[in-house]
RNA sequence: GGGCGGUUAGCUCAGUUGGUUAGAGCGCCACGUUGACAUCGUGGAGGUCACAAGUUCGAGUCUUGUACCGCCCA
């Protein structure tokens, strides 16, 4: 039988004997997710949102969009298992989810691949032309771009996949030009003429927040700049990091109150080099104490710079290539030399250097930390370059997007990015949107040279409006995170305000991502959620953690220390990647995994589903087919303890796991305060589910079940109702973390007579809590002690050496649960391999003995083989540890301070404990002056 | 230089308004294959909660300072 056929008999008439004695997460994983597919369970449906009439909350979520160019590494792994794992749990819930999936097009990126393939063909982009070079460009997208997605099936993601959008799609568009116009018209995007950072390898410019800092160990070089019409060799020394900038000099600046140098200002230095006289002006803007506190103005070359310029109306010559050679630019004139011009930026450096010691111009050299932007795609060191650029006004923007996270419209989690959020939008600057590339969207300004007119348009220009004569369009485009930054909006309709999936599903719900993008995309999303759609894209933002190596450092292709998820999935299965990263990930903390022993990183999810399928396994081949009792019409006569401890166990795990990762919305219009750092607490989840598992149901109830079935009496129905029962939900609990598993093992489960059953656990109902009762607290406490009294004898046995296999006797005395020790005694004899009476024993030499939380008293007689002094010695560390907790605790309840000011609950509880220990003391000493003799 | 955060077991992390003897996973040690499970079972060791002072009946938790580390922004 194929594993697809044992798939499908969800009537479980094969039985569960078939199940393979290990799990092989290879043979069902693709089956499964065929089947989820062909039944649309991930497909969405605008109408059953209750925004649009339907009866479900919407809840949906949209992917980060990977660069179409990516191939899946483990940071993706965990970012969409974290999004899978709430879409999962929320479909179960009962909301009409959506997570829409999709890719940005990556205008630098991709573009440096095509590049690249050119390159590898002895080709430029120039030779192909800029058509051509897009419709390659295109060709490539179109064979590899859904690779990405293509992979996250393989790792289960449930997205709506009918969905997928791309940032550069037609329809996606229409809204990057709307965006566009929109703000132009609002007068918030305008050209600008200033100095931004540019790459000289990618040869485009780049936002604030594409240029990294770096700190690094630079050189400050202290230059001699001669005083013209001074006395001598007078001359002034500036500091600069960045000699080769020099050239672009057009003043040097000091503090208008530092008195060293207050005599020279307006007089005259000679640049050397260039050979060009200029001023020494003064500028509050230079920082007396940095370096000789005389600074060297390059406007063109320096964003401060330029403000001194622009103050000074200064010129601002341009000393650069754009590929970062140097070259005499406009206003140079011919301030570059000949022999410098087309060398490189740093080659420049050095030569000036040189020259400027041998003409003693070069005071010192010194070491110098600082930080230095690069590009955050090909980390270049960033050219800081005068240009035209269109640039988005930010100020008006962040406004409601601050206002969102101060009034909890939004909430960031872990809070502390909150912090920081408000941090960068209080000192918000304006975005530089124009990239000069070919591979994006084109921006939608169009020049008119006759008549010198702008014509900004949702639509293409043919033709100037004004005078009809010719137009040309900006050779620019727009910056890739122009496009995501409308995701939430975009990939739901906008800007088609009568789209469905827009009155359906926006605002979306949460926003999972890693924090290195809360700038360049949160940010930027909740600015154009509040521009074009006047509200919130989101309500939470979850921003988790990074994936490092051993070291702590960030994996990466590059660096060779990244793990591909596709290895892990066929390795251990989708299920044991998804279990430890969910397992590992502490709100916001990051996940470290080592890539050269895959095996012990992913050990925490390889043993648990290991662990899962035994359970599985036995618990199928147990319970068999035939349909079970419903656990609702069992009666509680009918139930023995041991169920109702787990029924009590399973009740109080979903409760943990409700809290855990609840709530999934905010109760009213925005988070109040209590709720507001709640839920998303996914390790916590992972581990109540687990603990349940494993702890209690595989460790304890299994166990206890073991010989109930297949006895005569209709015991062996409750039996298999229960374990059924507790392993349905379970199985439930767990889904969204192990979406495989869990569905292959509750196709299997054995179900309720008329129970209305779902065809796959995926859409199965998510398990609802009971209120507690004091009878189930009552049975969880008592099942707890024989849980106990079993530890009790292994640690006996394990402190005494006693062979596995032999059977010792063990005799509980219990006033107060004599009859609950004897109802279980063979339980506990089987689990601990020991004959169990209940009754008086006799106090002596000969015996290793344990007292239970209750006081029950427990003795294992072993005649020859028990150590005297050794059992002497145990029973005095126990009691002398006793001693010195009795005597700090009687201590507090003796101060009158504590049980007149500390609530009563808190003192009765200690003085509850008081008694409890005060007689477990007795009979621990009594036991001492029996065995030991005093 | 400014802002934010962290420091709890060998490692990675929990620890919810201050209130039991501070927890989990992985790792470590000992024993073990008895028919669900060695990707396992049973038992165990391991923490002056970074340091110092303060508030309090009571501090891992609150306050201040110190040290070290990290992130964001100049």
């Amino acid at each position: 039988m194929s594993t697809t056929q044992q798939l499908r008999s969800n009537d479980g008439a094969s039985g569960p004997g078939d199940l393979p004695a290990q799990y092989e997460p290879g043979q069902v994983e693709r089956a499964i997710y065929d089947r989820w597919i062909e039944a649309g369970i991930f497909s969405a449906d605008e109408k059953r949102s209750r925004r649009n009439g339907g009866d479900r909350d919407p809840f949906v979520i949209v992917m980060p969009p990977p660069n179409v160019t990516a191939v899946l590494h483990m940071g993706h792994g965990l970012n969409n298992t974290v999004q899978d794992v709430i879409i999962r749990w929320r479909r179960m819930v009962g909301d009409e989810t959506l997570w829409v999936p999709g890719t940005d097009h990556a205008g630098i990126a991709t573009q440096n691949i095509i590049e690249k393939q050119l390159a590898a063909e002895g080709k430029t982009k120039a030779d192909l032309g800029r058509e051509a070079f897009v419709a390659r460009t295109i060709a490539f997208v179109e064979e590899t771009g859904g690779e990405i997605l293509r992979q996250l099936r393989a790792i289960g993601a449930s997205a709506d996949w009918n969905r997928t959008a791309y940032t550069f799609s037609p329809e996606l568009s229409i809204g990057v030009r709307e965006a566009f116009v929109q703000l132009y018209e609002r007068g918030l995007i305008y050209r600008g003429h200033r100095v931004i950072h540019w790459c000289p390898r990618c040869m485009t410019s780049l936002s604030d927040e594409e240029a990294e800092h770096d700190e690094e160990m630079g050189t400050l070089y202290h230059i001699a700049y001669p005083i013209v019409g001074a006395k001598g060799n007078a001359s002034v020394t500036v500091a600069t990091t960045r000699p080769e900038t020099m050239l672009g000099d057009v003043a040097v600046a000091v503090h208008p109150d530092d008195d060293r140098y207050k005599k020279l200002i307006g007089k005259t230095v000679l640049l050397p080099i260039a050979n060009v006289e200029i001023p020494v002006i003064a500028d509050e803007y230079v920082d007396p104490s940095f370096g000789t506190g005389v600074v060297k103005i390059t406007p063109a070359h320096d964003a401060n710079d330029f403000e001194v310029g622009v103050r000074h109306k200064l010129p601002m010559p341009v000393i650069m290539a754009p590929d970062g050679t140097m070259a005499n630019g406009v206003d140079a004139n011919s301030r570059v030399p000949a022999e410098l011009i087309g060398a490189d930026r740093f080659e420049a450096r050095e030569r000036i250097i040189r020259t400027l010691e041998k003409s003693n111009q070069l005071i010192k050299m010194e070491s110098h930390q600082h930080a230095v932007r690069h590009c955050y795609r090909c980390d270049t060191v960033v050219e800081p370059r005068l240009s035209d650029q269109w640039f988005v006004k930010m100020e008006p923007l962040a406004e409601p997007a601050l206002k969102a996270v101060h009034d909890g419209t939004i909430r960031i989690l872990p809070e502390r990015w909150e912090a920081v959020y408000i941090n960068w939008l209080e000192n918000i600057r304006d975005w530089n949107i124009s990239r000069q590339l070919w591979w994006g969207h084109r921006i939608p300004v169009w020049y008119c040279d006759k008549c010198q007119c702008q014509i900004v348009s949702r639509t293409d220009v043919a033709a100037c409006e004004k005078c009809g004569g010719e137009v040309r369009q900006d050779e620019d485009v727009l910056d890739t995170w122009f496009s995501s930054w409308l995701f939430p909006i975009s990939t739901l309709g906008w800007p088609d305000k009568n789209s469905a999936a827009l009155a359906a599903f926006y605002p979306t719900d949460d926003l999972i991502t890693a924090p290195e993008i809360l700038f360049f995309w949160v940010a930027r999303m909740i600015m154009a959620g509040y521009a074009f759609m006047d509200a919130h894209p989101f309500h939470t933002v979850y921003l988790h953690g990074t994936v490092r190596d051993m070291h702590h450092v960030k994996m990466s292709k590059s660096l060779g220390n990244g793990i591909d998820p596709l290895d892990v999935v066929t390795s251990y299965g989708a299920d044991a990647l998804r279990y430890t990263v969910v397992a590992g990930m502490g709100m916001g903390a990051d996940l470290m995994l080592d890539p050269n022993d895959l095996e012990r990183s992913f050990a925490p999810g390889r043993n648990f589903a290991t662990k899962l399928w035994n359970i599985g396994r036995f618990l199928l081949s147990n319970v068999g087919a035939t349909p079970v009792r419903s656990v609702d019409e069992l009666s509680d006569n009918e139930l023995t303890l041991a169920d109702r401890w787990i029924l009590g166990r399973l009740n109080r795990t979903i409760f943990k796991c409700d809290a855990a990762l609840g709530p999934a919305r905010p109760q009213k219009r925005s988070w109040r305060p209590e709720e507001r750092y709640a839920g998303l607490r996914l390790s916590e989840y992972a581990e109540a589910a687990r603990g349940f598992v494993w702890n209690d149901l595989a460790d304890w109830y299994l166990e206890s079940t073991k010989g109930r079935i297949g006895s005569a009496n209709g015991d062996s129905e409750v039996a298999r109702a229960v374990l059924t029962h507790a392993f349905d939900y379970a199985l439930r609990l767990l889904h969204p973390i192990m979406p495989f598993i869990t569905e292959t093992l509750w196709q299997r489960l054995p179900f309720p007579v008329d129970a209305d059953r779902c065809e796959f656990l995926a859409v199965a109902p998510w398990a609802i809590p009971h209120p507690d009762s004091e009878s189930e607290r009552d049975a969880i406490a008592h099942f707890d002690l024989v849980c106990e009294a079993v530890t009790a004898v292994r640690q006996i046995r394990s402190d005494y050496a006693i062979p596995p296999g032999k059977s010792i006797d063990v005799t509980i005395q219990s006033p107060a649960h004599a009859s609950l020790f004897n109802d279980h005694s063979s339980l506990i004899g089987r689990l601990s391999r020991s004959a169990v009476k209940v009754g008086d024993h006799a106090t002596g030499a000969g015996a290793a003995h344990a007292v239970l939380a209750d006081g029950s008293e427990l003795t294992v007689p072993l005649g020859g083989l028990v150590d005297v002094t050794k059992e002497c010695g145990k029973l005095r560390t126990e009691l002398e540890q006793l001693e010195k907790q009795l005597a700090a605790l009687t201590a507090r309840l003796q101060n009158h301070d504590f049980t007149s000011r500390a609530p009563a609950h808190v003192v009765d509880a200690e003085r509850k404990k008081q008694q409890d220990w005060t007689k477990r003391r007795a009979q621990i000493s009594e036991k001492v002056k029996a065995l030991c003799g005093g």
